[in-house]
DNA sequence: CTTCAATTCTTGAATATTCAATATTTTCAA
DNA sequence: TTGAAAATATTGAATATTCAAGAATTGAAG
C-alpha cells in the first residue's frame, strides 16, 4: 500500500493557489470599476480607512491597506499632490506622521464606495447570499488563525 | 427609517479586502518556506504546472500561474538561464513556444513541493480540516461563478 | 543626564512589472 | 491565392515596488 503522498496534488488544489486566483479575479473586477474614477484599489482603501476622520500613522495605514511602508509613502506622496489627503506631524510622538483625508478626498471616496458596493452586489447576485457570507466568515477565521 | 446604506461598511467587511488580506498572509508564509530554496512562489507554480512533462505554451502558462504575458516571459528568461526549463518552438503552430521542465527543474520541484506540503499541513493543523476543505470548495465556486 | 538600542518614516538604487508597440505566424474571407 | 485580421510571444520604455540604508525621535538602562 503506497503512502498517500500529497506532493503530486495539482496546484489548483492548494489553498494558497485558490486564494491567489480568487483574489486576482475579484481584484481585477474591482479595479475595472474604480478605473471609472481613475483610482487604483489601494488608494480607495487608503481613503476608506482615513474616512473615519481620525489621524492614522503611516505604520498603521500600511498594515490596514496591505502595503509595505515604502510603497505606501510613495503612494501617499501622489495622493498629497492630488490633495486627497494630507500629512500632519504627530504632536505626541514626532517620529510619527498622521494622515488625514481632505474634503476633496471625502467626495471622491463617496463615489468610490458606491462603485465598490456595486461590485459586492454583483457578487451577491451571481454567487449567492449564503455562500458570500459563509466565505467571508471562513476568510476572517483563516486570517485570525494565522496570527 | 433610514435606508440601510452599505456604503459606510468598513473595508474589513468587503469580500475583496478579505481575499486580499488572506492571500497576502498565506502567500507570505509560503514565500518564507520557499525562500529556503531561493525560489519565488511564481517559479514554483511554473515548475509545478510543467512537471506533467507536457509542453505548455506561454499563454496557457500565463493563465495557469496567474501572471501577465510579459512578466512571464521575463521570469522564464531567468529560469532558462538557471536551466530549470527550456523553450521549444511548437511545430504545429510556429507562433507558439512550448515550455518544458528540465531534469534539474524536476529535482528542484520535488524539494519545493515538500516545502509547500509542509505549509498546507501547518494550515490544516491551526485552521482545521473541515474549515480548510470548506474554504477551498467556496473559493472554487467563487472562481467558477466569476467567469 | 547620557548613551545606546528601538521605533518610525523616508530616500535612492536595484528590481520587477506593466503598457504599448513590434514581429511572426496563422486564419479566413473574398 | 491573396490580403486583412487575429493570435502569440517578445521587447523597450515608463512605472511601480522592494531592499537596504539613513535621519529623526523616543525609550530606557546605567
Amino acid at each position: 500500500m503506497a503512502k498517500p503522498s500529497k506532493e503530486n496534488t495539482p496546484i489548483t488544489e492548494h489553498l494558497a493557489y485558490l486564494l491567489a486566483q480568487a483574489n486576482r479575479e475579484i481584484n481585477r473586477q474591482l479595479e475595472l470599476r474604480l478605473s471609472k474614477e481613475g483610482v487604483p484599489v489601494e488608494q480607495w482603501r487608503i481613503l476608506k480607512v482615513l474616512s473615519d476622520g481620525n489621524g492614522h500613522s503611516m505604520g498603521e495605514l500600511a498594515d490596514a491597506v496591505l502595503l509595505n511602508h515604502p510603497t505606501l509613502t510613495k503612494m501617499i506622496d501622489r495622493m498629497v499632490s492630488d490633495t486627497l489627503v494630507y500629512r500632519v506631524q504627530d504632536p505626541n510622538d514626532r517620529r510619527k506622521v498622521l494622515m488625514f483625508i481632505s474634503d476633496r478626498g471625502k467626495v471622491l471616496c463617496k463615489r468610490l464606495n458606491s462603485l465598490a458596493v456595486d461590485q459586492e452586489e454583483h457578487i451577491l447576485e451571481s454567487y449567492g447570499d449564503k455562500s458570500t457570507s459563509e466565505l467571508k466568515r471562513l476568510l476572517e477565521s483563516l486570517i485570525d488563525s494565522s496570527n
